[in-house]
DNA sequence: CGTGCAGAGTTGACGCGTCAACTGTATGAA
DNA sequence: TTCATACAGTTGACGCGTCAACTCTGCACG
């Protein structure tokens, strides 16, 4: 045997498993109930809302949010085809520009934003002391830290991207944080 | 507004979910590469090799890992598709009685769970120090009891299945625990 | 007998996420 | 100019997971 796991630690990783199974169907199943969009396409609407003029190059939502570029490119598409989104048209050079906010993205976005606040705080927050806050966020930047190297891609190192008050990269990026200023 | 959420939650809200993705991936590309199944293929082949005869019925086998019926039934075409597992052809009665493991399906199982072991101490346990672990089994079970009874659906209650020594739903169902005996 | 109902299990559609392969553009060297 | 290369983005196939609808069996009640 290379390796074991006690009982413990085998329960340990299974009911944790669970809660963060049951949390995350719990909140993507009232980002859709109450406002029709998924927690992925919450997070992109939200990075989307908070960009300079509303409108980012693929890659630096990629970027921005730490997904492969190919994940948001379905999710993109997906949006698109609901209105969410609009894919710049390719520009004169036949390159495309970015992605933009649609009006009707802007206000899906803004009316799910306290709704999903409220979802996440009495489901993930609410059931946190301080002291378990302060080890989720420890070992959660452990983990990151250790995996995150591992895999070339998508790896969110904030690096231009000024308008984002986010000090290091989040996976739902679901914070609304600033909103983007009528921005030009 | 109804909620809000402060930077630092929406913070640790997006470090944890971006953790949770990369741990969950690595674990599950660990396995793949490895062993050929997936993290759900181990969670299915694990509870089979414990139950009494390595047989059990579908509706159990979904109460013991808290899953959904429909998402073990898709899963078992696949895996049956592949090999791993059989289900029972409809006895006399039409009925079936349980799907049951291959012996392929032992196999694969048995020679992964060390290798599996190890990327769960690798990738959760390792950066987790006592006391992180102890908050984190503390909200996970919070949690669990908050979100579980909301849903009808696959309620984890071990009643019967008498097999197993493990004390509550396991998500993943990951833990080899005791192995059933050659259990003819 | 027949109707209705409940439970077990399956199916199809669909969204999410990964992977690998692909397109198209720009850039730099021979 | 032409070829190589790198980068940005897309696509298709496929597995996972949910939901709703469906089938099939057994059972109770009339």
């Amino acid at each position: 045997m290379a390796e074991t796991l006690t009982p413990e630690e085998w329960e340990l990783w299974d009911t944790w498993m669970h809660a963060h199974r049951l949390l995350v169907r719990e909140v993507d199943r009232g980002l859709q109930r109450d406002f029709g969009i998924s927690k992925a396409e919450f997070s992109v609407l939200v990075t989307l809302r908070q960009a300079p003029g509303r409108r980012l190059r693929v890659g630096d939502l990629a970027e921005s949010l730490a997904w492969e570029k190919s994940r948001v490119s379905h999710l993109l598409t997906r949006m698109e085809s609901r209105g969410f989104v609009e894919r710049a048209e390719s520009g004169a050079s036949g390159r495309r520009t970015g992605i933009g906010l649609t009006e009707k993205g802007r206000r899906a976005v803004e009316s799910a934003i306290d709704g999903h606040a409220g979802n996440v705080r009495r489901y993930f927050l609410d059931p946190l002391t301080p002291e378990q806050a302060a080890a989720i966020r420890a070992w959660s930047e452990q983990v990151v830290d250790r995996i995150e190297p591992l895999c070339g891609d998508a790896v969110a190192k904030p690096s231009s991207l000024g308008a984002a008050p986010r000090p290091e990269g989040w996976e739902g990026a679901s914070g609304p944080a600033g909103g983007a200023q009528p921005a030009g």
